[in-house]
DNA sequence: ATGAAAGCGCTAACAG
DNA sequence: CTGTTAGCGCTTTCAT
């Protein structure tokens, strides 16, 4: 590739005269800037961002962590934060690492090494201890789509939306209400469940923990593929108490749990009704449609990337997490429980 | 960020030996090592890769250009490519264009502005003008999910994809077989419709255009969108003829298609056989299953990844495209035209 | 075994 | 307006 040198050897001027030029400095006489210009383009000049970062110590590089790109709902987040990046000349490194903190720890340090201006992470564990020593250091750092005590986050209230659901179902005329899903993250609270208790409770409703069919959380990836294996094992128990109504905890574990009653002979929404979290495009989709929190991601992916520039450039800022409202979607997989075959 | 500068200085010898050592350089006493070590964790050392990207003309680092992130199928994609370049000291640059010719342009400046080693790319459009410059510089590029003619490629078949779909349409007893999809790829031909119309041909039946229902193509998601619209406003017309089996272009248009055909009273696959292409996770989750084309993602990320990085070290390598045989995955949403509601 | 020094491609004073 | 020069953090050759 072409350098400045060698287009100030061709066009007889010297490489200052030709980094003002690429960069749009004034003060350069027109015709030793057309020159320059034509034996950029002719020589098909392209700037080393390497050698403009290391000398500017500027990279206009972040990094972005996330623990399964896989997963429809960070897809469309890394689709987020990607469009918002390329919109401010930044250019992101994806690591994915699948909820495993060994190769948080990698990425992490990876990323560093790269001089990256700034992380979006989705952590794996909370509470990791490598992430307070991240604290430490001073690059900037934006959890999403979880809650942060560490670091300012951008989420939305997990609690709160699966309260929002809990009292859908309640609403709905069901009481015997179940949750699918961890009930716990990596060593922490399942913020879902507590809400889903949370939830339970506000309604005077007893909790049942027969009504509680627990997956593995963590990885999730694997857990995802744990839901359809989890309710098919519950349902095959002779002593099986069924609830009529159920939260799975995600999108993914929604559409597997139904697979899973369905294949079972239960239909859903007519036996069962069923809500996931999310909303993820599929939800739409799906037969049945999905009941489910909508996640603003497009706003999460805006705001994070906006609190990480604004990080950048005030390097004291100390801005508070944002919590944004989770919104219940009403579709088709609940039902009233009077509508319901009993 | 410690430089190995300061690591000299703190330990006391010269930077030169500070880089033997962080290099793992043989030739250097025990003693200066162990001190150099104990300095370089002291003060937090990470190695600047920008610095040392410039000094050795290379960077450890790939583009990645991909039409739409959020589509389940390339964010599998991009998982496999990721855990591929990870294993190899690579880090990803990740380019979302929606299929957008300019954006690509812009992606590839970027990219080889960054020093990217390589690029992986699914192309917007197979003959835009710009690739055919692209392919004048010595950059390695691999074409991934499309096959290429100027590039290496690394794809399923797609023609021979879609004529397994219709041969297994054509076994179930159906002759009425239609398509969903576009028929023109961004100006190219759409693989998937010719392959359609082979498969018909090969049956000895009649392409009946009344069978095929256009959609748009280019914009994955707006396509995607745009296949529940063309359904729906198909089904209303009045003098429609309906096949009763279609192919679906994609597993996310094939879940749009049925949930059209449902809000529209059909059953699939009672009244209707549906098949996609991709063979997305969401496929075997899906209400009904999907009968659909596996593409074995994971080969195509591994393989091309392996092979750009066998472009990258021999810089003259002219490896031929590779062309991933398709396979029928057999699932719920396509019946025996026999069993089928008339 | 180790230090001095050149240089990767670029930016930004500084001098003229 | 433009050229000269120092230096970003690193690797590597050449002395010693």
């Amino acid at each position: 590739m072409a350098t400045m040198e060698e287009i100030a050897e061709k066009a007889g001027v010297s490489q200052a005269t030709v980094s003002r030029v690429i960069n749009g400095y004034q003060g350069v006489s027109e015709k030793k800037k057309k020159l320059v210009m034509d034996w950029a383009r002719k020589l098909d000049y392209q700037l080393n961002m390497t050698a403009q970062s290391l000398k500017n110590n500027k990279s206009y590089l972040i990094g972005l962590i996330i623990s399964d790109i896989s997963n429809p709902y960070f897809a469309e987040i890394v689709h987020a934060v990607e469009k918002e990046a390329t919109r401010n000349g930044y250019n992101i490194i994806i690591c994915n690492t699948e909820s495993n903190i060994q190769r948080e720890k990698e990425a992490i340090n990876s990323l560093r090494s790269r001089q990256v201006e700034g992380i979006l992470l989705v952590p794996a564990n909370k509470n990791a201890a490598h992430l307070r020593s991240l604290q430490q250091k001073n690059l900037p750092v934006v959890v999403i789509t979880q809650f942060s005590k560490l670091f300012t986050s951008v989420a939305v209230d997990h609690v709160k939306g699966s309260e929002l659901i809990i009292k859908h179902l309640v609403d709905l005329g069901h009481t015997k209400i179940g949750y699918i899903g961890p009930d716990k993250y990596s060593g922490c609270k399942e913020d879902k469940f507590e809400g889903f208790k949370k939830g339970i409770k506000n309604s005077n409703l007893n909790l049942d923990s027969d009504y509680i069919i627990k997956t593995a959380g963590g990885l999730p990836e694997l857990s995802s593929q744990d839901v359809f294996k989890k309710v098919t094992s519950f349902l095959k128990t002779s002593d099986k108490k069924i609830a009529t109504a159920y939260f799975a905890y995600n999108d993914l574990a929604a559409f597997e749990a139904i697979k899973a009653f369905e294949d079972f002979g239960y239909e859903v929404p007519l036996d069962i009704a069923i809500a996931g979290f999310d909303n993820t495009s599929l939800s739409k989709i799906n037969r049945p449609s999905l009941t489910t929190i909508s996640q603003p991601i497009k706003t999460i992916g805006h705001l994070a990337f906006e609190i990480l520039l604004e990080k950048i450039s005030k390097s004291e800022s100390d801005t508070e997490s944002i919590v944004l409202s989770p919104s219940l979607i009403i579709r088709d997989s609940t039902l009233m429980y009077e509508k319901i075959n009993k």
